[in-house]
DNA sequence: TCAATCCATACCGAAATGGTCCTATTTGAT
DNA sequence: ATCAAATAGGACCATTTCGGTATGGATTGA
């Protein structure tokens, strides 16, 4: 499946997190409670995305994360960039120069169309948009991914019909 | 970074191939040898592009592969379908039913916003346009694959200024 | 019967992934 | 000066995935 990684979705998922309250700094392991996701993951995420400059970070007692940025500054795309490097669907769709015959390739040019349109939808949602609670739910973000391994037999079955 | 793998970038070359002359059949050997990729590996993808009822397959002497439909009539997407499974960028974008809270989930519209734009954006192309030759080019398609090994270290820097 | 070609399955080394662990450094409080 | 809280940096590891190959069986036309 065309997919993000894991760690990208955790990150996205952390962001979101800290989306939802731009001015609270807060630590790995709170972050790590409110995802449910190990610790150790969490801080390695996090060091990553403060190296991508997407969270800033203060060391020390009474040290944290927190957005380097306004939750309607920071998209998906650059979390996704972040973590997961240049977006781009194959090498001929980020890439020129690589290959002598490229300048009369036709796919290429389709490649470039259909990247060009991913990186636009996820330049179009801001972690503001992820986090934002939606109409009718409890109070705050819930928000949550969902690993494969729980999806039981029947699910699998469904998912593989569309 | 956020890609499809090499088998699947190497089934839509495969496909774009058969989509240049849709009416011939060609054997997996051929196909071998004009896409520049190994024989095993192309044996390997045709047998899913068959299952996946992409191409048709005729055993026996002057046996071989065609596309099972116009080209016109396959996309981009169908090939990403068949040989990556499910079109979804995260499992929330796919599956709904896995989490117990995702009712109230507020990621969960975005990443079926931004699954949805890559799935019309896939199935926006079809293997006719893939296999159009270009303006100004040699006759026929001329296309290609690049490996991220083949990129040197300039062009690696290049490409992350981005 | 033979050659051409697809079908089916298995295997393997390399690379990537997700996760963990440990130590060093910084910072604020005491 | 010491301690606890918290980040920074790097290494390591088991598992999974990936790309690729090999082999034998079945089908088909000559």
């Amino acid at each position: 499946m065309l997919k993000l990684s894991k760690l990208t979705d955790y990150g996205t998922l952390v962001m979101t997190v800290l989306a939802a309250q731009p001015e609270t700094m807060r630590t790995a392991a709170d972050l790590a409670a409110r995802t449910h996701l190990g610790a150790p993951t969490v801080a390695k995420l996090l060091k990553r995305l403060a190296q991508g400059q997407l969270v800033e970070s203060i060391r020390g007692a009474h040290g944290g994360y927190r957005l380097a940025r306004a939750p309607e500054a920071i998209t998906v795309a650059d979390v996704v960039r972040v973590l997961e490097g240049q977006i781009g669907i194959t090498e001929c769709a980020v890439h020129s120069g690589g290959c002598g015959i490229e300048s009369s390739c036709s796919a290429r040019a389709n490649w470039r169309l259909i990247n060009s349109a991913i990186r636009h939808a996820l330049e179009a949602v801001t972690l503001a948009q992820m986090a934002a609670p939606m109409r009718g739910t409890k109070s705050g973000a819930q928000i949550h991914a969902v690993t494969l391994s729980r999806l039981n037999a029947a699910d699998r079955t469904a998912v593989g019909k569309v």
